[in-house]
DNA sequence: GTCTATAAGGGGATAGAC
DNA sequence: GTCTATCCCCTTATAGAC
């Protein structure tokens, strides 16, 4: 926020909207597919001007990570206001299905990103991360509140149910596929949420 | 198999070589990120000589997805001689926990794939959904054979596993959470295998 | 049928003008 | 501090030599 309310009635910092620009196009089209350029002028900046915010493109894809891991630590922080862990582990699952369309059409925002950056070995593979492993701490954090013997598992296998299924919406272009695939997650997670089954 | 024998002891033909190095190269990099030369060179072709066998590098990436479905056609057969529907279906989770340490570094050669394809609008979206269909299509009948309700539902579920799963392996580099997810899948074809349950 | 040379275009990145 | 002009490399694709 380094210069974001610097006049009255004007729209964000350029660097905010360079980042937000970014982040939109590498989910639509991938990180290689978007060039500089697209970005640029989708953020209404001058070309070359990219470079005065960003040293390189890599640097703008750490941005795009960081802005990725706020807007997870927002959502928990949301989802904080629920009662119990039962509801806001449904309540999460849910956001997927809300976003049910998009999904179906270009994937997990998260999910698609860092299974792009996963196969480098540049650095930006590890910090492809961020945004995933934050959503699996938060997870497990209410797995662990729930008194569950193993809640790094159950995040794991939380995260994996809603990634695979944002995969399969995406792949099948079936945004029903997310809505059945978080039913079935909301099922499962009464199960490990009821004492009598543990 | 235009030219796949034409000598006694020689290696496959230069299409067949294209291919697979394409194949592997896509899997390892993505496809925007790996380049005709690139390939041309690891299958020891010269560079300019892959448009004689392609017209384009879309029409290569096409060669690659129909080999990823003659692939998953020839693991589905091989399943296919085990006793019974729920073998078969462990068989097949198998094979990912099989493949853990290249999942685990380059995601499912499989999903990965279809997820860079996926975000596309030039047909190259549709044709990538191929070798997932065959897999939900094979899943399916073996829980139709296990007379299972939903046995479309049943192969969502159990692919998005898988899919979640190899995802996440990759993304924070840790072969041990496919095997994990595997051994839970396993559990759930279980359940979802005996007839008490249903 | 096989391969080389090269065209044509786009990409990231830089130097320096304003 | 902001932006323009441009460099250079890499990539896809083609034309035509062997």
């Amino acid at each position: 926020m380094t210069d974001s309310q610097n006049s009255e009635a004007r729209r964000p910092g350029k660097r905010e909207r360079l980042v937000s620009s970014a982040a939109d196009l590498m989910h639509r089209r991938g990180v290689s597919a978007t060039s500089l350029a697209d970005v640029a002028h989708r953020a209404d900046v001058p070309p070359g001007n990219v470079y005065y915010y960003f040293k390189t493109k890599d640097e703008l894809v750490r941005a795009v990570l960081a802005a990725q891991t706020l807007q997870v630590t927002a959502m928990t922080e949301e989802l904080g206001a629920l009662p119990g862990p039962v509801e806001r582990l449904k309540a999460l699952t849910s956001r997927w299905d809300e976003m049910r369309d998009v999904v179906a059409r270009y994937g997990c925002p998260f999910g698609s990103l860092a299974s792009e950056l996963d196969r480098r070995d540049d650095g930006l593979d590890r910090d492809a991360a961020g945004p995933m492993r934050r959503l699996l701490d938060w997870a497990a954090g209410q797995f662990r509140e729930l008194g569950c013997e193993d809640p790094d598992d159950l995040a794991t296998a939380l995260l994996a149910g809603i990634q695979g299924g944002a995969l399969l919406a995406a792949t099948l272009r079936e945004p029903h596929l997310m809505t059945a695939q978080v039913g079935r997650l909301h099922a499962w997670i009464d199960t490990v949420g009821t004492p009598a089954q543990r």
